[in-house]
DNA sequence: TTCAGTGAGTTCCATTATGGAACTTTGTAA
DNA sequence: TTACAAAGTTCCATAATGGAACTCACTGAA
């Protein structure tokens, strides 16, 4: 059976899990952003298997969070550049760092770090909610309607409604 | 083949992509945090494969991102609560909410948005870099060797050095 | 007391996807 | 002419996925 796909969902999450629910394409994005970004550079620091790559590279690619460009023609070379988007995705990952520090490495000694390129800066990652500055906090979250909402029929949306009351109420 | 593991991996993100780097736990993870925890209820609102879901549910279990809970006896009846740590990793998911919004919908018209559940006031996620407090952006950024850091000789490590001689240089 | 119904899974099966390894292809450098 | 590199392909055995049907423990109604 073919992995199921949320192109028609309602949810950003859903969405975007489509390209980035994966083990492989964000481990290549990390690359790409490290700067390792060609196709024999990718398969050993990944140590992904030659023939996932090309097709991982594609959906990429694909999905536009990559960009092929030949770095030189004859012999035709290429590297794999974000896009816009890429740069976009890599703020998920980058949020994953936090994560993965505070669960599965002793406090102070995670292995890599973040700086920035000018300054060399430590760069720390952390979601907030943009309207009130302050971390965000995902127990006190409720789902809700959203403008480009339309009411349908299935018992997935009928849910909805009930989260609409328990605003509403 | 069994899918590659991350387990020893030095990456914070690579890490996590463990648990979280793979399509449904995510959205079961989404699931609990919008209040729809027990089998039945994330079966039919996923439509994920009744298999699928008691594996998923143990893994998550097993890395401690939920806890599953008996909600009465005779006859058992459980519920999957996010733990601390799925918490934590919740706030990847909403990570992935504003680029879902921005590259999958129009302009404000993403049918689904959070809100806190006692103001009722709009919740916007946004990664931010925690020491400047201003919004990440990944051009700008280098990995480098952290506290934990141990040089090692395979091909991967002696990159490390590459990127520690760039920030030094 | 029997019977339909519910929640929480299992079992079975056909189809895909994954990972490992070997093999191409095109062009360059010795 | 031979060795080497980059970027893929091809082949294969094993695993994972998704769909559907089945089980099991209990309950509330007839």
């Amino acid at each position: 059976m073919e992995r199921k796909k949320f192109s028609g969902s309602p949810c950003p999450i859903a969405r975007s899990l489509d390209v980035l629910g994966d083990w492989w394409n964000p481990l290549i994005l990390r690359e790409c952003l490290y700067g390792n970004s060609r196709f024999d550079e990718l398969q050993s620091w990944l140590g992904i298997s030659r023939n996932i790559l090309t097709r991982r590279l594609a959906e990429l690619v694909e999905a536009e969070l990559l960009s092929k460009q030949a770095y030189q023609e004859k012999p035709a070379r290429f590297e794999y550049v974000l896009t816009e988007k890429g740069h976009d995705a890599c703020l998920v990952l980058l949020a994953l760092m936090p994560f993965g520090e505070r669960w599965y490495f002793k406090k102070g000694q995670h292995p890599i770090e973040l700086r920035d390129r000018e300054t060399g800066e430590l760069v720390k990652p952390l979601v907030i909610d943009a309207n009130t500055g302050k971390p965000l906090d995902s127990k006190t979250l409720v789902p809700c309607p959203g403008p480009g909402f339309k009411a349908p029929k299935s018992i997935k949306e009928r849910r909805f409604s009930e989260y609409y009351d328990s605003l509403v109420e």
